[in-house]
Parts: C-alpha cells; structure tokens; sequence
DNA sequence: CAAAGTCCTGAATCATATG
DNA sequence: ACATATGATTCAGGACTTT
C-alpha cells in the first residue's frame, strides 16, 4: 500500500513520481533539497516545539505518578538561534516546493509559534490566519501559576502577498467552528484513547501525536482531491493517513525509524472511511 | 481627578510621585528613558498592529457603504524592520520600567503578534502564557476566501525565566474562562455601543478602543490593589480607568492630543464600580 | 409603551473584470 | 502597470424607526 523510500547520497534528486504517497526515510534537511520545486499543493508543518522544559520531573499530586513529557532528541536545540536556523532552513526549501497557489499551515504553542510566524513574514510568506485549536482535554495547570494552556495556534500563509486563487472551502470550513461562520477557533480533543499510538510497553510512541480530527479538517479546507499534501516533519504521520482517507496524495519525510515503521503500518492500516473519527457535526 | 503632565524637553527624569495617576502627553520614545527603574507592577501594551491593509476601500454591496478600516498614521510603517525597530525601543525601556516581579501583556492579531512574541523572548522576555480573546461579534469575512479572524492574542510574560512571586490571581482567572479551570480563552465582544466613544462628528474616536471588560479581566488577574499598572501606548486610556475603578494606580503615555483628551474626560467620568461593563458571569 | 423591523458597523492584511 | 466598476451578500449587537 504505502510507498517506502529509504533516502541515501547517492540520491541526488527525486522526481514527484517517486515520491508521490511514499515516506521518506531520512533527514528533512537532506532530502528537501532533493525535492522537485512547486510539488505541493499543501504543506503541514508540526516542528519540534524547543519546550526547554526543566530537568527535574513533574510529579501529580494525588497519584504520584510522573508527567511524561516532551522529551525527545529532536525538541533539543542550543539556543534560540539554532532552532531559527533549523526554521528558516526548512521554510526556505518548502517555499520552493509549493506550487504557486499553495498554502501552508504551521502548528505550535506559545514556545515557538510566535518565532515561527515571524520567521514566515521575514521569509516573504503572506499569512491568511492563524486558527487557534482549543484542546477541550487539555492538562490541568495544577500549580495555578499561571493559564491552563488549552490551545495551539495554527499559522495558514501563502508564498507572498500577491497570491490569489489559493484553495479555501468555505463552506466546509463553516461547519467545523461554532456559529454560522468560518471562525480561526476549532474546539477539538487532544488525541487519546484508541487512535493514539503506543509502543511495545504500552507507552505512547510520540508524545504530540496529532488527531487525525485536526488533520481532516486542515486537509477538507485547504485542498481538493488528488492534492499533493507535503509533510516533512511527518512524526508518525498522521498528515499522510488523513490525505489518503481524503483521496488527497501525501509526500512524507521522518527520520526516525520507529516513527518511519509507525507510518507505514498505519498507512497499511487506517485507510478508511473518516467517519470514525471525524467530528464536524455541530 | 485625572493628573496631566505634559512632557517636554526640560524635564530630565520624573519621579513616581510625579507621573502616578497621570496621563503623560508626550512620544513614548521620548518619555520612556525619563520613567524610573522599577516602577511598575503591571504593563499593559497595546501596539500599532501594522495591518498593511490595501488602499482600494472594501464597499459592502448591499448597502454600498464602505469598511472603515485603522487608516491612521500611527499604524503606518515603512517596513517590518522599522517596525520591529519600534517595538524593541520600547519593550527595552519597559523592561527595565518594570518590577522584578512585574508582569507584562502585549495584545495583537496574527498581523503583528507573532513578531511581538519573538522580539520579547529575544529580549529575554519568559512568556508565562498566551491568552486567546475570542471576539463574539467580530465582522465577517463574506468573500470567503479565508476564516473569519475573530481572536486577538494576549502574551502574558516576566522579565526572565527565573522569575517567581508574580501576581496570578487563580481564583478571578477561573471565573473568566468556560469551565472549572483558569483556561487562555476568553470571549467577549468588541468594544461598541455606548462604552465606544465618538467624535464630535459621531464618528468613532478611536479605531481600536479596546473594551473595558478586557482589562478588567488582565487587571484583577495579574495585580492586587495599590498596584501601579503601566501603560506607554494609552490611547484613550481604558487601561488607567479600569485600572482605577478596581482600586490600582496608573501610569499612561499618549501623543496625540485629541486622545489625551479622552483619556482625562474618560477619568474624570468613568470611575465606577465596575459592575456596569464587567462580563465574568458564567 | 412594547414589540418588531430596519439600519449601521466592527484592528480586514477579503475578488474579479474591464479599460 | 494602474484605476474603476461590479458583485457572489456573512454575523452580532446596538441604535433607531415603525407598527
């Protein structure tokens, strides 16, 4: 079912046949630049968040058990500086391989969305929204300390100012915000439960694995079918599994081979209909 | 009732006795290096948005009247660098204007927040929170060739990282947001009716007038009473009059006349219990 | 006077066709 | 490249007018 590229140097340029529905095993900052130019249609982004959350461990109060939290290898960054550069790096790549029409949606929270859309407005991007998810299970902030932080910010931009002509379904995108308007705030659950990935000890596989809920919607607004959807940040690739349910194209590119397997097992897998666990009824 | 002190070239340095519960008529780029070290418990900043919006005007086509858009100079700049140029003068000089355990609130829209919140954690900023205002009546965007934009973003940040003993008051943040916790969503309608103050042509005064209920709402969560808020880009002065309807002390820097002018009408009227305008019923 | 209907407008980066 | 004309007509809330 799902196509499986396994990058190497001796690849030096990959053509949109090639890649089209496949993962793609390796660095996104090696393989972007192997990447035709106006490839996409779409592109999602879900880049590490760089947390810099503390050492020590968060223990629940009543349950004295640890929140297992972000971290990861890949939320790691020096400084500022170097997470920018890993931004700018692949922004840069992305803009070449969207089409001219394309947009582009970035997901993050206040750690490193504000960098993000700067770095997109710097970069000549042109942005259209920002739509705001409201986690409806978000995890208590039990120091009261501070907001419970309930929500992630989706940044959706062209290329530059002068696009137009770029894809937005309204009519579905009202249906997904409360009111009888298209509103930039989508209330949806974090992913939990039987949709969410879990490694041999039961442990989850990826810690911001995304609902397949919030891809859909992204996905139904912002394409049409037989769409190229370009995710190269694909984690455990929940982009690539709503595009095909959605009879969209997906091109995928993640590094780590467990997340790589992840893919591919769910593309074999959870290909269906998106009844299941689509949510847009109001 | 209301303090005025106009700003000139011959004062130096102003005592906090001098500016407290004054409205300072004078450029904040000027102003600002004069304020004492350490003066402010809470800084509310409520920037140009730099919305870029386009010269031709937007005519609603049923009733062939035209979209009043923010056409002021002051939103007016030459690029994003001299933007960014701005904001950074005066977030240096606010920094240092504030407490060692002072807070500080930027507002904006996807047009400017996001370059606002990187600039702040440049400058060392640790933002503790964003807070999303859902707006209830925010206009429609009936081209539909993208969301509606009904939020506004509020970043809530300290100083630096290592700050601690900040004001969060949980109790009152609960009672602003759906549901048991103290969530970052708020909604609340824009600023109109008989709060939104008009011109003598009976036009609106002030295109941005933010409303009462909101700094409320940032007021009671983030200070406790004799507290001195801060407010280097007042406008009309909402800030200092909620500020002193809830018992806090202010500090305001406006340029333009005409808004100075609102700002000492507005305080010499407007102190009342805040019952009238407040909105935290669940 | 109350109720119902009309009109206006809000931080807006809102489109397309023709000349 | 500009300027100008035309058009597919959304929602909430307050002010005002009519019934």
């Amino acid at each position: 079912m799902a196509n499986l590229v396994i990058d190497s140097r001796e690849i030096p340029q990959y053509s949109v046949e090639s890649v089209l529905d496949a993962v793609i095993w390796g660095d996104a900052l090696e393989v972007l630049p192997k990447l035709p130019d106006e490839m996409a249609d779409m592109v999602f982004i879900d880049p590490p968040y760089f947390l810099q959350l503390p050492q020590k461990r968060l223990l629940r109060w009543k349950v004295k058990t640890i929140v297992e939290g972000v971290d990861e290898d890949w939320d790691k960054f020096e400084s500022f500086e170097s997470y920018d550069q890993f931004i700018i790096t692949i922004l840069k790549e992305v803009k070449r391989i969207m089409k001219a029409r394309a947009t582009i949606w970035c997901i993050g929270t206040y750690h490193n969305i504000h960098r993000i859309g700067k770095l997109m407005q710097d970069l000549g991007f042109w942005i259209l929204n920002d739509v705001i998810w409201v986690k409806t299970n978000a995890m208590p902030n039990w120091l009261n300390v501070r907001f419970t932080n309930a929500t992630e910010t989706l940044i959706w931009a062209v290329k530059d100012k002068s696009v137009k002509g770029y894809t937005f379904n309204a009519e579905i995108a009202r249906r997904f915000s409360k009111g009888k308007l298209a509103i930039n705030v989508w209330e949806l659950p974090i992913c939990i439960g039987e949709e969410r990935l879990k490694d041999g000890q039961g442990k989850k596989l990826h810690p911001t694995q995304k609902p397949k809920a919030l891809l859909e919607r992204v996905i139904l607004i912002s394409t049409k079918e037989g769409d190229i959807v370009f995710d190269p940040l694909a984690g455990t690739g929940t982009t690539g599994v709503v595009a095909k349910c959605l009879n969209r194209h997906f091109v995928m590119i993640e590094k780590r081979q467990e997340y790589v397997e992840a893919c591919l097992k769910r593309l074999s897998q959870e290909i269906t209909q998106p009844a299941l666990w689509r949510s847009d009824e109001k």
